[in-house]
DNA sequence: TTCCATTTGTTCGTATGTATA
DNA sequence: TTATACATACGAACAAATGGA
């Protein structure tokens, strides 16, 4: 139930606006988690001291702005905090988390060297035409997380015979971009991003905490270094209930 | 049934990336068209005259691609066309389409003014302080089509009292960039896109011709004149079946 | 399966303050 | 000043969806 004290109303502004301020602020500060239900709009009506079509007229609002989920006979209920993953020409996982002031993880699930001829994407990678072709390549997979909500699964292939190095340095504790600073990747682009969607499958569901029958999107990148080369094919899975993808030029 | 007409293989490339070749064009080409069954790896041996094994190899080559759908059990299938969808600043229905090589269309569906307070989408319009706040909107709805397959739903806003007048211009049979450009936008710009998934609703598996349990991309773009100015609030569904968004920088 | 309580969705009506002509 | 229109807010009743008994 939403605390007792009510809120106090100032002239000059629409009720239903104070309310909707009102509970933005207990939803963003975290006193309302999500999914949480919240009280029916009569209680909520008579806990805010007003007519029930005033706080259905916040309610609305705020169901459109994403904030809460409203069900036809059921309720209202917090809505799910929804991540933006912008499509940008430099990606960098830490970047992004910082946009959430969250702490930001990237956990290493498995590195190991695999030959080329065993990957089932092959066909796909060689299309580009952009990657050495050294019978090898490092793969590494992570899961990533912000706070504590698992918000992508990553499966990087990385080309070349200096970056097979990479999965020993991971195996030694080091990480990621440092590794691949000190075999001279130190900048690296994105070529191309493709998006697909599908339906989760029984690992995605366990490692990313989704329910069966939700939609995740599945991204292939390819990313170069500044001279053209391929660096890295990277897979990666993205719950579409808690990320949305931007793309946002300029 | 495969044509009769043997490929004469050359030395120096492996024969199974011969055929792979002979296959993909085969089917780019329209001769083998969508989910077709082809005929079983013993047959298509015996028709290349090469061994099941090589025969096998090919296959498998084009499943990676995507070129065909392999079912245990059942055959080999040619897979659908995936249209590709760039993410642009200019995005322009008729570019895109033009890749394809087939007549595309955008059918109008619906045409009508509509009140701004009524929007659902209100909030979210508005976050982004770009769009003018006339009382009013042009609502225009389409139908787009590369071909005869039906390949996106559009919603699209038009903002500013000048552009109320497109509604009648549709019902007048003029299009839609014709109309534009007579009210005064000749050049609008992506300023951002947000990309989510959705499970397809009987609207949609109507109008696009999907299956129930297939996913949709509900992509909402705000398109902006030169200026700055909001011109365009679009929310657009492509059938994820049929439909993958790129994003290329540069 | 039916029935029922709960909750949201919709449609009446009424009253009040504010902006506009 | 008056008249009109519009947004806001309150009151009551019923319809429709949901979930449990």
């Amino acid at each position: 139930m939403i605390s007792t004290s009510k809120v106090q109303f100032v002239p000059g502004i629409t009720i239903w606006k104070q309310i909707v301020d009102d509970l933005q602020a207990r939803i963003d500060s975290g006193e309302l988690v999500e999914n949480q239900k919240l009280p029916g709009e009569a209680d909520l009506a008579k806990a805010y001291g007003v007519n029930r079509h005033t706080m259905r007229r916040a309610l609305q609002e705020l169901a459109a702005m994403g904030k809460v989920r409203i069900q036809h006979g059921r309720g209202s209920f917090v809505a799910k905090h929804v991540f933006d993953y912008e499509l940008v020409e430099r990606p960098r996982f830490s970047e992004w988390v910082k946009k959430y002031n969250k702490p930001g993880n990237n956990d290493i699930l498995e590195a190991a060297i695999l030959n080329l001829a065993e990957l089932p994407e092959l066909a796909r990678i060689q299309q580009y035409g952009v990657f050495p072709e050294y019978p090898q390549v490092a793969m590494i997979k992570t899961l990533g997380r912000v706070g504590e909500e698992p918000i992508s699964i990553a499966r990087h292939l990385f080309f070349g015979e200096a970056l097979l190095a990479l999965v020993e340095d991971l195996h030694a504790g080091r990480g990621i971009t440092e590794s691949l600073r000190q075999h001279g990747v130190h900048d690296y682009t994105r070529m191309r991003s493709t998006i697909s969607a599908a339906m989760s499958g029984p690992q995605e569901r366990d490692l990313l905490k989704v329910e069966k029958g939700e939609i995740v999107f599945v991204c292939e990148n390819v990313n170069v270094d500044m001279t053209g080369v391929g660096i890295e094919f990277s897979t990666v899975i993205y719950p579409s209930s808690r990320v949305r993808l931007v793309y946002e030029p300029g």
